[in-house]
RNA sequence: AGAGGGAUGGCGGAGUGGUCGAUCGCGGCAGUCUUGAAAACUGUUGACUGUAACAGGUCCGGGGGUUCGAAUCCCUCUCCCUCUGCCA
């Protein structure tokens, strides 16, 4: 969420981060989010000093009692009657403007970096550096939703019996692969500095709040209505809200947390020509990065996160990219995201497999995630990354590393995985 | 799931209608003493909002109510503990 005293004083580089973003009548919702804030105040202000004249005629009508003044404490009380019902509309009035002003700041994204570049759609993104050979396959090369049947590790059908389409069953070597590729990125986020967390898979409402999934985008999350629980979409959401609503010790910063968890998209409306096999699955795995920095090193950090994102890929040799994203195609929360592709050689396509973003203080201030500067709370700043997901790094692997003789594993997953081809 | 008990500041723990934002202890911070440290002593120590700065307002698990006035009484929700039941 973005910071109203921030919208007050910087209207006009409000409505320009908002264009860019391609948000869509800036100017009249940033006018509404200022004289609503304005009517909010003032009705604060009053309701304020009603409230303060209420206490001291309470306090007046105490000391009148106890001085056994009975006749004018009862006038005393008369008195109090109006003041109360002033300040019950006056209430009522704030609650409204409040649940109002709320409404509307919600809808408003964070602002773009300056570095982000203008663009409405993927197209226009920037590649920031472009990493490997693309290999070049032999003739009868396969997609890599033909090498999971030719190999058996990968069923779909089974998985279409048990629970329906995207989500995969993965066999024998299908699975272990999965379970080496945790093993390997949980080990190399731990080397790298990562404090690994196993959180809960279902979140409560707040923390869909917290980290900008809710309101708004509960039609992509799986949702759990007995308890009123949502399938995380990523292990952002309950490793960040950890941090809700908590100020942070200087020597708890920065933090660095790193989990694995199974994540959940419904992915409505997105089915459609690209999304065969494992490019998009309603369930899939990932090992999240999650970091909290102070304002002025966030940027170094989303440096760091990327070039960690980075060196697993090269351990992986899969050829890669990084691309900056365009104000137009970025996350509603993000501020500046790099995704990492890596390039799948059978279907000649970049895979996205990680997105490394800097949200400022936009989630912070949806969780109240604070630290003290020379005695005063001042909002973090939360940043994540995923490192890696699962599904389309198996894909570039498979079609990358298909041979006469099967496919060739990573040498780095090769201890983790317990063979070093699939044939 | 049934019965009972509970939720107060970083922690422990008072407070059961009137200067209570909240006694006290621990912890933290600053100081005195000390060559230094410890001990002892003194002071200080929540968050949000608001103001140029004061003032003012809100917060004692969440929400609602009674009252001139609530941490304190009532309703409700959530969570925790104990006993009984059930079960990985």
């Amino acid at each position: 969420m973005l910071q109203i005293p921030f919208i007050r004083d910087n209207r006009d580089a409000t409505l320009a981060g908002l264009q860019k973003k391609r948000f869509a009548n800036a100017e009249t919702a940033v006018d509404q989010v200022l004289a609503l804030d304005q009517q909010r105040r003032d009705t604060q202000k009053e309701l304020d000093d009603v409230l303060a004249r209420s206490n001291a005629m309470a306090r007046e009508i105490g000391a009148l009692m106890k001085a056994g003044q009975k006749a004018e404490a009862e006038t005393a009380k008369a008195e109090t009657a109006q003041l109360k019902t002033r300040s019950k509309d006056l209430e009522e009035t704030l609650k409204t403007v409040e649940q109002q002003l709320q409404a509307v700041l919600v809808t408003l994204p964070n602002l773009p970096h300056s570095s982000v570049p203008e663009g409405r759609s993927a197209e226009d993104n920037e590649v920031v550096l472009q990493n490997g050979a693309v290999p070049t396959l032999a003739e009868g090369a396969l997609p890599h939703w033909e090498l999971i049947k030719k190999y058996d590790i990968i069923d779909f059908d089974l998985g279409n019996k048990i629970t329906g389409a995207g989500f995969p069953v993965y066999k024998g070597k299908g699975a272990r692969i999965q379970r080496a590729m945790i093993n390997f990125f949980l080990d190399q986020a731990l080397q790298a500095g990562y404090l690994e967390i196993q959180p809960p898979i279902v979140i409560n409402e707040d923390s869909g709040f917290g980290t900008g999934q809710l309101p708004d985008k509960e039609g992509q999350m799986y949702y759990i209505t007995e308890e009123k629980l949502y399938l995380i979409p990523t292990a952002e959401v309950p490793i960040t809200n950890l941090y809700r609503d908590v100020i942070l010790a200087d020597d708890q910063l920065p933090v660095k947390n790193a989990g694995y968890t199974p994540c959940f998209r419904r992915e409505a409306g997105s089915w459609g020509a690209h999304v065969r096999g494992l490019n998009r699955l309603h369930q899939f795995d990932k090992v999240e990065i999650v970091q909290i920095r102070k304002p002025e090193e966030s940027y170094e950090a989303l440096e760091e996160m990327s070039r960690y994102v980075q060196s697993l890929l090269q351990k992986l040799e899969l050829p890669y990219r990084v691309l900056r994203l365009c104000g137009g195609d970025m996350g509603f929360t993000s501020a500046l995201t790099y995704d990492m592709e890596v390039f799948s050689a059978a279907q000649q396509r970049w895979l996205e497999v990680s997105s490394v973003s800097n949200f400022e203080s936009y989630q912070a201030n949806r969780l109240k995630l604070r630290y003290r500067v020379e005695g005063k709370t001042q909002l973090l700043h939360t940043l994540n990354g995923s490192a890696l997901a699962l599904p389309r790094i198996l894909a570039a692997i498979l079609e990358n590393n298909q041979t006469p003789e099967g496919i060739r594993i990573p040498e780095v997953l090769v201890p983790y995985c317990g063979f070093d081809r699939i044939s």
